[in-house]
DNA sequence: TTGACATTTATTGTTAACAATGTTTCCGTG
DNA sequence: CACGGAAACATTGTTAACAATAAATGTCAA
């Protein structure tokens, strides 16, 4: 729950505070307030509230980069409660806020199901990628740091772990989460989020129009690229991802109809 | 409110419904009933419930793009629910996506403000914006058809028309706009959508570090970006917007420190 | 058995009351 | 008057009950 630790400037406000806080002494604590009567500055500490809500959206997340959450699967209210030990709010809530990036669909009155993109929107957002990795690689090639060349070679080191010991579900997640690093290594919090939720929504996709599964984690290409920008090359890094994202788009059966209701009843009426 | 039309397949479900909509006809309306009764298919028309909701995130949205909500604003829910007319639940889960956009700082019971990005988050906008803008206008430039050009050719048209009346908020507005609709010409909603966020990002880093009045409207350079369109010039189009999203984020001031209670507290300290 | 209709159940959407917290005001004392 | 303290007030956060809807089940007649 929450926890918070206050640290206040001797100029009243805590007065009645410290009152309320010593009555319900449960899920507060106050540490050593007296000697911070002399402190200079206001500061308060929050212990988010909203971290178990963060964590329903980084769950579901990461169960849809796994591809376990297949796309259309219900996800019940009640049983995202029970699961995670929170109120019915929090579960709306961070089912909204994946609906708002487009994991979820929250259809009014019914509930909220993994996202189905149709190949539209596939192709959509392969386009966004493919507007912003090249770009991006370009930038991490010029100027990623020892520090950055190690995250991506430990990141490498475990993907080929992985397709050693050929843990599928490691290897997609790693293969979706080799992106979103590239974009870490920037240390742009911006550029991270629109990458992962662009990454997300590819795995999506794959887990729906991916033919084999050789879709998700073409050869050692992820290799390539890292050696291209451990050697500052620019060009080639651009080039190579920019090749990646094509080969993954291509490998997708965009043909392929997702079990939709509208589709379905054509099919049945079509036999 | 909502309303919704039903047309369904003549195999139940319906029946159930009927009796509770002539109950309370209200705000539910069924047409057709009787002849709909032959209709092949299952099919459900929802007038979205979350009108409304939108509605108030939409003019958040302008009000900030427009710059007359000033970053810092408090955002009051109840003033909220009484200019909009709607339930307490509506204004928090829009100021819930606000924030989740990054248009409203969300602080655990102290309410919404219009959020204050720092130095460092408004460089991480203009980075992520010149990844991003510099491909996409580039795609354009090839792809665009008359029906993108008349409508980027009439943004202009407005921009100059509010340059000649100095209407100094709608042309602050459109100023922003032009590059969402760059975006909106490709037809790609997932770009649409990441645009929108940026530059609306992009409003408030203005309003807070703006020297001039010069920086959100700078010159005619939206007319020349879009004549390089039109003449179907990527290289050009690139090259011109790039220097466009330089030229705005080098005439702001990011050295000024805003109006936060740190700085306000070492300010004071220093006296 | 099937199809129209009614009923029941499960799930989601909404509201309002309550709890917790932040903010302001006020009061007495030195 | 400055200051600490306490209460009053305003606002936000949470919960639980209720309403509305969807889905499932049951009933009965042709």
């Amino acid at each position: 729950m929450s926890t918070k630790i206050w640290v206040v400037f001797a100029n009243g406000s805590l007065s009645g505070y410290r009152k309320r806080l010593n009555q319900k002494t449960q899920h507060k604590s106050v540490f050593n307030v007296s000697r911070v009567q002399s402190a200079e500055q206001h500061e308060v500490l929050e212990f988010s509230d909203s971290a178990d809500e963060q964590l329903i959206i980084d769950r579901v997340f990461r169960a849809v980069m796994e591809q376990r959450l297949a796309p259309g699967t219900k996800l019940n209210e009640s049983v995202l409660c029970k699961t995670f030990g929170v109120g019915r709010m929090r579960v709306r809530r961070a089912l909204l806020l994946l609906a708002n990036q487009g994991i979820v669909d929250l259809q009014s009155n019914r509930g909220a199901f993994v996202a189905c993109p149709d190949p539209r929107e596939a192709n959509e957002v392969f386009e966004a990628r493919m507007h912003l990795e090249p770009s991006l690689v370009r930038q991490v090639a010029l100027e990623i740091d020892a520090a950055g060349v190690k995250i991506l070679k430990d990141h490498i080191a475990q993907e080929i772990s992985a397709q050693s010991r050929t843990d599928r579900t490691e290897l997609i997640r790693l293969s979706g989460e080799f992106h979103v690093k590239i974009a870490t290594v920037t240390g742009n919090t911006v550029l991270h989020k629109v990458m992962r939720e662009l990454v997300t929504r590819t795995s999506l996709i794959v887990g729906l129009f991916g033919s084999t599964l050789h879709t998700c984690c073409p050869d050692d290409e992820h290799e390539q690229i890292f050696r291209a920008i451990e050697r500052r090359d620019p060009d080639a890094s651009a080039d190579l991802i920019r090749e990646h994202l094509q080969h993954i788009q291509r490998s997708l059966n965009l043909a392929m109809p997702k079990m939709d209701e509208p589709d379905l009843v054509s099919i049945l009426r079509g036999g």
